[in-house]
RNA sequence: GCCGGGAUGGCGAAAUUGGCAGACGCCCAGGACUUAGAAUCCUGUGCCCGUCAAGGGCGUGCGGGUUCAAAUCCCGCUUCCGGCACCA
């Protein structure tokens, strides 16, 4: 088929040779109104004072060398809007930006491109600034951060201390400094602590050297330092966290990831799930977010119970404690301490080779053969503590050593898993809970049967309801000291070391007598400048090979080494939100006055893709700052939204692609200010669709807005009245007004409500009825010089540019920025009419219009004396009316 | 497999949460202005029957249901997009 090139139609362009003073050339004035606000500092927020403030949002970008898209600027927009329209309502503002600047990608392109990443990171922020201001986002640029700077990653350092010098009290529900728990190991040991990583007496602590105490105490410290296998990213040469791991690859490299055994850095995220959980509730926070939130932390309460082995009491966890009677073997995890132990010489073979083989599968290898189940026999057998039932102890790898305690009881009849396993293995299967209503036959069954029912085959608890038999389970096998109540969390510490250059260093030197922390007055821990920076293969930091980094001598004269891993950039947007508060200070990461002021932040805006990262992490730190008395509040995000994608305009395969530079579809909104310019390219990025929804982009839409506001240019620096014209009817005054103030009224609502779309939308409608009005009638002028003014101020947060243009040629004080909202008048929003709508048999037949407050009997007798209505309602007789006052009646004729 | 969220004209979408489906735009068609085009303005525009009429029927992914009344609530599917994934 042939393509015609289609002319673009619609276009501002400028030309110096058609300049015409009256037209709508946005590309004439944008640009000299960014740079007079800025030299004007408009947007500069004041600290702390007696007005109510605002604290508005946007995630914090990394710079990438693409610059931002079209699609970008859909947050960027809205968060702009908003916090133009707070300042117009008196609050006091903060709108800030800042730089996410450490990290791989930046690293990865300046090792490629041999320069420097700040470098780098300079230059494309220089960019997305650029960027910023050409579409008239209101920053202030005065608190600008870049989280590789040394100014900042101080107090990123700073705060890595604060969680290394604290630990979990789970009696208090609180982190408390490390010194408090020191001092109650020395006096009563562990003992008093319920269920320590660690246990150890008072003579035993007492009797520890520096070295022992040190290794003790990161048992509990909330950053601490342990051997663990983690996900090794071949490619990018680091280590990633759990949450940076997507179906087995790195989320940045795509690598396979692979399990290698390192010394590694944590915060101890974990202790904080419950908390973590309930304060969800507190959060204006989409539901969807805060449902990955807890299932990612994936809570389950269940009971552990300990079986009797050769080997010691084998404890294993189950949600399911009243099926436990149904027992008919055990199952280790190939890591799990007790197969050395359990393993029979003649079995010993065997169970070497799986587990050899278990351990060298990667997760992805062990998900995919999921679907079969594998596994050995150790030769021992376990002794069930309710029913003293011995049965065989298998290893098989669908068990996990990381979850639970990495061993589980089989019931084979109520688990799907188990099940499968049985079968293949031709083990035995008893039923131990009845559903209602059937009869399950252990010899028959085809799959398991996981749900409630009433308990059989389990001695005392015979005909014990599901409601109860958990519950009551669990107490009996307290009572019976075998086993205890027990929660399990899915999710586990946050892992933050990274083997690579380009991030925050980790404040701590290593010595002989172990971990010595930085102090606060000697930080930062500066990066060295090096021209070589590449990762290594091995797993150490590139840092390892700096010997002036690395060699270092304390105030007191003992030799260590620095740590040479850096942290993940999630440290660094772990606070930022906070140092914005007060991003200058010197003395601290924040002035306590300032922060407890501006924070929590009110509106934060991003994408969904960070759910379970970034605002996970964020919400740990704030309440690790809260604990230990740095910060006064609890959640740092009040309200939370996650803007739509914008894609690529051209359908592919049925379906609207994601904009990307590897498709060459990507649309920048340098090339639409171009054309458009910044108010209509605004304009069309809230009147695309529903803030949160997908949708392809359609520069013919972005005409559209251009065209709207051409006309309100036109309206608002438009001819005299026409005096053939005649002069306004009191009703048309009053109609006029009436559209103002409910249109007035809808746009505070929807901007409060995140429908932005609508509130272009209905000033559309208002355009369109001032245009018209315009050519109807000659309105009294302070009517129609309230009416212009009014739409030009509810202009203002969206097309700042054009506001502050037409403000300035109607010679009123600069600058319309700084002018107040327009105050809402219900009274003159109020309906004095509405339109019946008259159904017969649910169909409409009718309308009708009258006054508000018309009674029901009125009401019907006008509507049935209506000829549409009328015509359907002969011969018949009338079964029922339904009267909805203001709207709707429903006439049921038979 | 489990858990979320969607599906509305040719296109992007609205719909006060049970009360006129399609606001507001885009596209398209016809007209005005113009030497002509662009821009602008006006009119029309869910589908079908009907002479472009009057009028009527159908219509919110599909199939049922509740209700005077369903895009909206309930049950069962299809499909797309996210998340989790042997979690005991």
């Amino acid at each position: 088929m042939e393509t015609t090139i289609q002319e673009r139609p619609v276009s501002a362009q400028a030309t110096a040779a058609n300049a015409d003073p009256a037209k709508y050339v946005p590309q004439d004035f944008e640009a000299s109104w960014t740079q007079k606000w800025e030299q004007d500092e408009l947007y500069k927020t004041s600290p702390a004072d007696e007005r109510p403030k605002a604290y508005i949002l946007d995630f914090f970008p990394y710079p990438s060398g693409d610059g931002l898209s079209v699609g970008h600027c859909r947050n960027y927009v809205p968060t702009d809007v908003l916090s133009r329209y707070y300042r117009m309502k008196g609050y006091n503002v903060l709108h800030p930006m800042g730089w996410d600047a450490f990290g791989l990608p930046a690293e990865n392109a300046a090792i490629k491109m041999k320069t420097n990443p700040a470098r780098l990171i300079a230059q494309y922020s220089a960019n997305y600034k650029r960027q910023f201001r050409l579409i008239g986002i209101s920053f202030d640029w005065s608190r600008e951060i870049n989280s590789s700077t040394p100014e900042y990653y101080r107090w990123t350092q700073w705060i890595f201390l604060q969680l290394y010098h604290a630990w979990y009290d789970p009696r208090l529900n609180a982190a408390r400094p490390i010194s408090e728990l020191e001092n109650e190991l020395g006096v009563s040991g562990a003992g008093n602590i319920p269920n320590p990583h660690a246990e150890v007496t008072a003579e035993q602590w007492n009797s520890f050297g520096k070295k022992e105490r040190s290794e003790f105490l990161s048992n509990f410290r909330l950053a601490y330092r342990k051997a663990s296998f983690v996900n090794w990213d071949p490619v990018d040469k680091t280590v990633l966290a759990n949450e940076e791991v997507v179906d087995g690859r790195g989320w940045r490299s795509g690598a396979l990831v692979e399990k290698k055994l390192l010394p590694q850095w944590f915060f101890r995220i974990t202790e904080y799930s419950e908390r973590l959980i309930n304060d969800l509730d507190t959060i204006d926070w989409p539901d969807h977010i805060k449902l990955m939130q807890r299932n990612w932390i994936g809570k389950s309460v269940g009971a552990q119970v300990d079986f009797v082995t050769d080997a010691g009491p084998l404890r294993i966890f189950t949600t399911r404690p009243d099926t436990l009677w149904g027992a008919t073997f055990m199952v280790l995890a190939p890591e799990h301490p007790f197969v050395e132990k359990l393993v029979t010489p003649q079995h010993k073979a065997r169970v070497n080779q799986y587990v050899k083989e278990s351990k060298a599968k990667t997760e992805v290898e062990r998900a995919e053969e999921g679907k079969e189940k594998t596994g050995v026999f150790t030769g021992s057998y376990a002794v069930n503590p309710v029913n003293d039932e011995r049965i065989p102890i298998w290893v098989a790898d669908y068990v996990m050593l990381t979850y639970g305690t990495g061993a589980i009881m089989a019931v084979h009849a109520h688990d799907q898993r188990e099940f499968e396993f049985a079968r293949k293995f031709k083990l035995p299967i008893r039923v131990v809970i009845q559903p209602q209503g059937e009869t399950l036959d252990a010899d028959t069954m085809e799959r398991a049967f996981p749900h409630d029912g009433v308990m059989v085959n389990s001695g005392p608890f015979d005909g014990t309801g599901a409601d109860v038999a958990v519950a009551q389970v669990t107490q009996w096998l307290e009572g019976k000291g075998i086993g205890a109540k027990r929660i399990n969390y899915k999710f586990r510490d946050w892992g933050i070391s990274r083997q690579r250059y380009w991030g925050t260093p980790i404040p701590i030197v290593h010595t002989a007598d172990g971990e010595a922390p930085v102090s606060p007055e000697s930080l930062p821990v500066e990066l060295p400048d090096v021209n070589s920076y590449e990762p290594t293969a091995t797993g150490e930091s590139p840092l390892a090979t700096i010997p002036e980094f690395v060699n270092v001598t304390l105030p007191d004269g003992t030799p260590g080494r620095r740590e040479t891993d850096t942290m993940g950039t999630f440290a660094c947007s772990s606070w930022y939100y906070m140092r914005f508060a007060d991003p200058q200070n010197q003395a601290r990461a924040f002035d306590p006055k300032e922060v407890n002021y501006w924070l929590p932040v009110d509106t934060y805006v991003g994408g969904a893709e960070h759910a379970v990262m970034h605002l996970l992490y964020a919400r740990f730190w704030t309440k690790v700052l809260y604990d230990l008395g740095i910060i006064s509040f609890v959640e740092p995000f009040q309200r939370l939204r996650n803007q739509g994608m914008i894609l690529s305009p051209q359908l592919k395969d049925g379906k609207y692609e994601k904009m990307s530079k590897s498709k060459g579809n990507v649309i920048t909104p340098d090339e639409m200010v171009e054309q458009f310019g910044a108010d209509a390219l605004r304009a069309y990025e809230m009147f695309i669709s529903d803030f949160t929804m997908a949708t392809p982009w359609q520069t013919d839409g972005l005409a559209g807005t251009f065209r709207w506001l051409t006309r309100v240019w036109n309206l608002l620096l438009g001819a005299e009245p026409n005096p053939d014209l005649p002069a306004a009817t009191d009703e048309q005054i009053k109609s006029l007004r009436r559209s103002l103030h409910q249109t007035l009224k809808k746009v505070e609502d929807d901007v409060n409500d995140f429908a932005f779309n609508t509130v272009i939308s209905s000033l559309m409608s208002l355009t369109n009825v001032l245009i018209r009005a315009q050519d109807t009638a000659t309105y009294p002028t302070a009517v129609w010089d309230n009416a212009l003014n009014t739409l030009l101020l509810m202009l203002a947060p969206i097309a700042p540019f054009m506001a502050e243009e037409i403000w300035s040629r109607w010679g009123k004080a600069y600058s319309v920025h700084q002018q107040k909202w327009p105050a809402y008048d219900a009274a003159a929003a109020k309906e004095e009419a509405f339109t019946l709508v008259i159904q017969v048999n649910g169909k409409v037949r009718g309308k009708l219009e009258l006054p508000v407050g018309v009674s029901e009997d009125e009401a019907k007798e006008k509507a049935f004396a209506e000829p549409g209505v009328k015509k359907w309602m002969e011969g018949k007789t009338i079964e029922r009316v339904t009267y909805v006052p203001g709207r709707l009646m429903n006439v049921v004729v038979k």
